[in-house]
DNA sequence: TATAATTCCTACTAAATAAGTCTGAATATA
DNA sequence: TATATTCAGACTTATTTAGTAGGAATTATA
């Protein structure tokens, strides 16, 4: 249960890498960090979609952050991945409950949801990229 | 991300169920709560290897809960039907860790995984069954 | 003792999701 | 023009989850 998907892990690892290299392109960073670079591509990509990051196309191209590391959650790093959390239908879903609106597991799961939700918020990209390596 | 898998969920009702039948066979479960039998059959396996419930064989016999509701923090049940929460591998396995022990992105997912369990260890099976409807 | 109702055990199949690859177009620079 | 890059979509493969099938072992009871 809760497995992080691997995308999710890269994802990251990515964005860490550009808090501390300012701009790079998908074939510095693939190498940097041990990651398929076509499949890095993809998830750039998305965080680019999501308004995390910013391109620039043709040679000398490549990717930076669209804001301050400060300012990014890490909710919207997962959610740019994975896309809105969706722990259970039926907790989105109220037609699909069985038990309708007072249904105890439903209140379950959005406390877990909850929970995770906060934890996502309190954290910034900042936080864990650590202090800034500028090339000294 | 976050999905909880079908097996859980079911394990959970089934385990509702029996906080307020005291005891019932796979098959009445599977029919009251709309779970294929033979699959709830395996997940009421494991919830009674993880010591959660008393089975009897035989005719008349069935699944009983091991213990007082109020004694079965959700957490149990999480474990019962998953196994160990490993949200990221190199998380337990330092070994894999590319940055070793400093890594923040580890420390991130070690925050997680404290918030989800912390969480799940905070609810217990008492407080999802509601009020013990019993037959009046 | 025979029968029916049950848990238990193992293996298999099917469906869904995640991971990764391939091809090639579009764009910018030198 | 040649080269380095992002971008877009279809495609393949691997892994996990969901569900089925068949039958052995156990127990109450008729
Ligand atoms: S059964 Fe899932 S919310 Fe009620
Ligand atoms: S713990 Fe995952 S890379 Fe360090």
């Amino acid at each position: 249960m809760f497995q992080v998907p691997t995308k999710t892990q890269y994802a990251i690892r990515a964005l860490v890498h550009l808090v501390h290299a300012k701009s790079a392109s998908v074939a510095s960073i693939a190498e940097a960090e041990h990651i398929p670079s076509k499949y890095l591509e993809a998830i750039l990509g998305k965080l680019k979609n999501a308004g995390l990051l910013i391109s620039e196309r043709g040679r000398n191209g490549g990717y930076r952050l669209a804001k301050d590391p400060t300012l990014i959650p890490m909710s919207e790093v997962v959610q740019a991945t994975e896309g809105e959390i969706r722990l259970v239908e039926c907790v989105d879903n109220a037609a699909v409950c069985i038990l309708g609106e007072g249904c105890l597991p439903r209140h379950f799961w959005l406390g877990l949801k909850s929970a995770v939700d906060l934890y996502l918020e309190s954290v910034t990209l900042a936080e864990i990229a650590g202090p800034e390596t500028s090339s000294t």
